[in-house]
DNA sequence: CGGACCATTGACCATAGTCAACCGCCGTGG
DNA sequence: CCACGGCGGTTGACTATGGTCAATGGTCCG
């Protein structure tokens, strides 16, 4: 799949684009980059003059914070744009990186924003996209926050199977979530040893699985029962398999 | 001050608006409506037609969780529009009370959306103030997953009064902060006497003073080590006085 | 075969959550 | 005017969740 039709697909998860938005979208230029695992796309400070989109693997955005440990905040599958930010907003605050071999299309900032001015429409389709975003930060803040570790967890391996499945990413209940133990503590507050020993207890509900960076969703029903996961927050449409 | 100066006086605090975009957000139409202290203006699942923008008070977003306790997300001030997503996404993912007696203005989405038909530069400004509100969403991740109550509290405390400071509510080192220590432990994933005891060690440290609703700063400096509180992720010029 | 990395497990311990009592303030109503 | 109740904040005692440290084991790769 180009990069181009990844694009448009994501927007339509969740906007409605008029044939001549898709034409000035499959008009973008951009140029391929390939990561290797860890490698770093965008550190806090940069100020970027293109936007990535992901194209194939997995990204992530990260804090680092004084004692030099990581926060990551959101992953990004085929389709996102995690520095969409930059367009407006000169300076990273927040670094990105790859989480295993990916591939990302870099866009120059110009050519996004001179189809924003001439369709509008199209550059709404864009600004829903941060604004989902933004309701994904706010529902990590209240997951982190609000929740047990292991309801954490389970909302996590929803919202990652969710927006794995929206994406046709994932195959007979499995899809890839190629993150350790330790980037999952590092996201959920927590610790190496927790997160351990909350997979496990996990596994003994028999709602989920998850080994070798694959997760696999035994009763959904059940998951979203145990995280506490309602996905009107990622405002797609839902698809009846995941009610 | 009237909304429609708050509007624009916030808009430049991070973009450049023409004397046409300034002409165009002066003639937004806007009813103004009075609410009481806890009073909610609008509700998780809500679809309004209409945008906030406050003029009076502090309003504050939260999450409910199904023990009944809140989360909440953030806290705006006079020119901040706490709902301004709802113009691409239908429905709330959040609810939106007022802290205190708060004053805000209705504005059609209708309006707003024509306004950034005709001028995209305007719109840029809008959407501008989205992702700086995206970027205080994952400082808020960080803040409470990565940090310790101390620090949070101080990061928090540095960044009302920053905000505040920016939008000219600040006299003579104190702001208003009508929180209680409830709200605050829902706000820093946290319980109350932990936060009772936080504050009053952060007291001794002479940084800061925090009572009936008022924040003193005594020492910005200090306040900010503690806090490891970087501006930067609210991408706003920096004043002097707080550098 | 050795080393690196990842996951698991156990022991120990500290932070902070829960529960509860108490205090001060304020507004209400008798 | 005073008594009361509610709310907000402080404090203490107890406890448990989960963090740190450390040892072990498995797997993969050089």
């Amino acid at each position: 799949m180009t990069w181009h039709n990844q694009l448009i697909r994501k927007l339509e998860e969740h906007s409605i684009l008029s044939k001549a938005d898709i034409a000035l979208i499959r008009k973008l230029p951009g140029k391929t980059r390939v990561l290797g695992r860890n490698d770093d796309i965008l550190r806090q400070g940069d100020k970027p003059r293109e936007c990535a989109v992901v194209l194939d693997g997995m990204v992530a955005r990260y804090h680092t914070v004084p004692s030099g440990k990581r926060q990551y905040l959101s992953f990004h599958i085929p389709g996102d744009m995690p520095d969409a930010q930059t367009l407006f907003l000169e300076s990273m605050d927040f670094s990105l990186c790859a989480v295993q071999r990916a591939e990302i299309i870099l866009v120059p900032h110009t050519a996004i924003c001179d189809l924003f001015k001439e369709r509008p429409s199209a550059g709404f389709a864009f600004w829903k996209e941060t604004l989902i975003d933004a309701a994904i930060f706010r529902e990590a803040i209240t997951n982190n926050s609000s929740r047990d570790l292991q309801m954490r967890l389970a909302h996590f391996f929803c919202e990652q199977y969710y927006r794995a499945y929206k994406a046709d990413l994932a195959k007979a209940d499995t899809c890839e979530l190629p993150l350790t133990q330790t980037q999952l503590a590092e996201t959920l507050a927590s610790s190496l040893p927790s997160i351990s020993r909350a997979i496990i207890k996990l596994r003994k509900t028999k709602a989920v699985e998850f080994e070798n960076g694959i997760l696999q969703i035994k009763n959904w029903r059940l998951l979203v029962e145990i995280g506490d996961f309602n996905p009107t927050y990622l405002h797609l449409k839902i698809p009846h398999k995941l009610q």
